[in-house]
DNA sequence: CTAATATTGTGAAGGATTTCACAATCAAAA
DNA sequence: TTTTGATTGTGAAATCCTTCACAATATTAG
């Protein structure tokens, strides 16, 4: 499934709010939309929209707009939602624990399947019913139970420790919350989230109006 | 201290970057950079780093590099944060009191003054010492203890009546984990957070490899 | 004092993304 | 059947962002 043509972030984060736009079209029962409904829902212009979707192919009818549903479809396909993903959560702080007890992840197609901490305190402990690892155990039980993706919710001091562990796992990808540049195998795709970079983005934006 | 240069939003996230590298080299006793160094531990090249901060001003000296202590203060000074930034944090549900006890936010200068929630359940208790208001009350609040930043962690349900809330509150900015676009009035900046995205993005390019 | 080496600041080039604008297509109305 | 109105898909233009490349400037060594 090797698609060279270059497709920009931007365009994918534009994708999935257009899927959650859909579905609620869907829901309230709207059998076809616009690019402009979609453009003014999402807040970007009918010719983003359109463009966006171009890039993987022709899901409108002219004259006519697309259907909801099978758009709903597409683009689930495109950005791989078609199935399941399992997850682990390495770092069972206040923030990852938070996290493995938000219903969100679950309803949009990503099962929390394995928990990990470093602190002998929280191993063998339990969090929303699911057993805390040690990480030492990481590769054993990616291995085992198929996970591809990693959410990374540990303090800075661990990260090398945890980093390392995951490097050859086989962990395809990982959400990172901490606010270091991750060492990891290149072929590992690394996504990260940094509430105080948003938080200073804010500021800047504040500071100069 | 409006600037009408018009300023990337990548480069804002960059110079948030360069500013945890510059602070961690000046803890270390590193006098001087080069844009080489800060390039290669941001991930960037080093014309780039050049060119964000070329933006500003000339901050560097020719065949000497940059003062690190020096370039930290000018870019704390450029993002806004030679001063405390007080915060509210709207809706106590797992993810908003996570954050509340989060030390990372007071660290970098930004301060949590103030908790709300819907729920009558909730209003009243008390979260790692900040007593939960109603959301009926964020005006006064807001109002009385200077608040500028909402960080909103409620329930898709219940962001209509808070937005409508914060609108006209005197709050100036919004950090948004709600996967709901806002409806609040032009002048209020928003900052959208949203875990699910990021991992539709993950799920994306793992399924392009 | 001169040469060698390091490194910034920046205009210009190159590349990427967004917007424009219009032919193509469809349904419904006349 | 023809016209009208809606709407897509997409090259081309415009805009935005990154990289290149080099003059300018500083230090150090000889």
């Amino acid at each position: 499934m090797s698609n060279k043509k270059k497709i920009a972030e931007s365009a994918i984060s534009r994708l999935s709010l257009y899927l959650r736009i859909l579905e609620d079209l869907v829901e309230e029962g709207k059998p076809t939309v616009s690019s402009q409904i979609m453009a003014s829902q999402s807040g970007t212009t009918a010719a983003q929209v359109r463009k966006d979707l171009s890039l993987f192919g022709s899901f409108g009818r002219r004259g006519l707009g697309y259907s909801s549903a099978d758009l709903v479809s597409r683009i689930r396909q495109i950005l791989g939602l078609n199935r399941r993903w399992k997850i682990a959560v390495i770092g069972m702080g206040r923030i990852g624990s938070a996290l493995v007890e938000h219903k969100g992840f679950f309803d949009r197609g990503f099962d929390i399947v394995a928990l990990f901490d470093t602190s002998d305190f929280k191993v063998g402990s339990n969090v929303h019913g699911l057993k805390v690892h040690h990480v030492n155990e990481i590769r054993a039980l990616v291995q085992d139970k198929n996970i591809e993706i990693a959410v990374l919710t540990v303090p800075v001091e661990a990260v090398t420790e945890v980093t390392d562990l995951i490097n050859g796992s086989g962990v395809r990808g990982i959400l990172n919350w901490t606010p270091v540049r991750l060492a990891v195998s290149q072929s590992i795709e690394v996504k990260n989230v940094n509430m105080v970079m948003e938080l200073e983005a804010l500021s800047f934006k504040l500071s100069q109006s």
